[in-house]
DNA sequence: ACGCCCAGTCAACGATTGGTGACTTTAAGA
DNA sequence: TCTTAAAGTCACCAATCGTTGACTGGGCGT
């Protein structure tokens, strides 16, 4: 997305670094399979041979990219309870996507690129090898209480699904106001539920 | 995966049928991507060539099986008052996937597929183009009652999520019999909640 | 029994993919 | 200023993809 046509100073950290964020972004926007490390290198400014020297290869990338982020560790941050809330309205209000950097919707990016690899059999092998330890426990532990694992992965579901019903449905557009409004009404207390239980 | 050795008869609409029903199993089983014409040819015993030939494009066959599969509409079979609960066994207990041919699960391939496809852009802007009227009309008009579509949507979003979410704990195996039974009860007031109100 | 039509095969195409090794260029230390 | 290690580029590879056009062979009508 963002070319920069100044040549870039020879600096390997920042350059790897920049790579990463490249490839953060472009695989929560598109699917594993549809990001091409050609497209990465070409936001960064860089040749493609670069990252696969860096990282590589493209399933080291991916890794690489969702331990850089967050996971959605950032949505236990805040209170408990309007948890629910603060969500959905992350969810339904386009807070979420696309993912901006370092803006309010970058708090989900992990959830995002999860979402995003479902598809891909290559990507998913990487996300269900690492999914446990990287989202899943630490849900599970932050929602506590009687059958946590149990109503961690429900949380986990329905949010996932909820940005796919999102995506399915361009972004709610045939939904009027009152009905997003009821909608993030319904999902919060469906996803309070789920932590208060 | 159904391969035959034995010279399939000459029979264009036979055979038509075949790899409208092997492709069905293969999308509904892999992502659009990673669905090649080669893999579908191979299960019903002929060259690749011929899909092409009679479906015209590896998109066009996407929209073809699409359209030959019940896309979930069965799931409204049945009385509305277990609805929650049959679905959610259906999602919990392995009966959705793997989709077997005529099998319980076959009910659910449309939104399997559609689940598979959520990262392809390809098959997105197809599904995207046609999930209104194959989908989410049907229910919401079954559904019915005060704010039908908010509920249809987040209905089908949590129906998908949970079956991501059962994708990517491998069919929740490190849950013990208890905690399954537990996660299928509160899927299942979710869900008779989203038909019933 | 012959001939024809069409179901099905085969080889190859152009494009695109991730990845590799040799090359060039830059910046920093002596 | 000269040297050198590293940063970055370039050309190319092997594999795979969907798709095409020329070809083959079997079954049916006559």
């Amino acid at each position: 997305m963002v070319i920069c046509d100044a040549p870039r100073p020879r600096n390997a950290n920042a350059t790897r670094q920049a790579i990463l964020e490249a490839a953060r972004e472009r695989f929560c926007s598109e699917s594993y399979d549809d990001v091409g490390m050609r497209d990465i290198a070409r936001d960064v400014g860089v040749d493609a041979a670069l990252i696969s020297r860096y990282f590589g290869s493209k399933e080291d990338l991916f890794v690489a990219v969702l331990d850089s982020c967050k996971n959605g560790r950032d949505l236990m941050d805040g209170s408990r309870e309007d948890f629910g809330e603060r969500l959905a309205r992350e969810i339904i209000y386009g807070e979420v996507m696309p993912c901006q950097d370092e803006g309010a919707g970058a708090k989900m990016r992990g959830l995002l690129i999860l979402l995003r690899s479902v598809g891909s059999t290559k990507a998913m092998d990487v996300v269900q090898r690492t999914s446990n330890s990287r989202f899943f426990d630490p849900l599970t532990q932050w929602i506590g209480g009687k059958n946590a694992p149990v109503r961690a992965r429900l949380a986990a579901g329905l949010i996932m699904g909820m940005a796919i019903g999102r995506e399915l449905s361009d972004g709610y557009a045939s939904l009027d106001e009152e009905q997003k409004t009821e909608m993030a009404r319904r999902m919060a207390v469906a996803l309070q539920g789920l932590v208060d239980d």
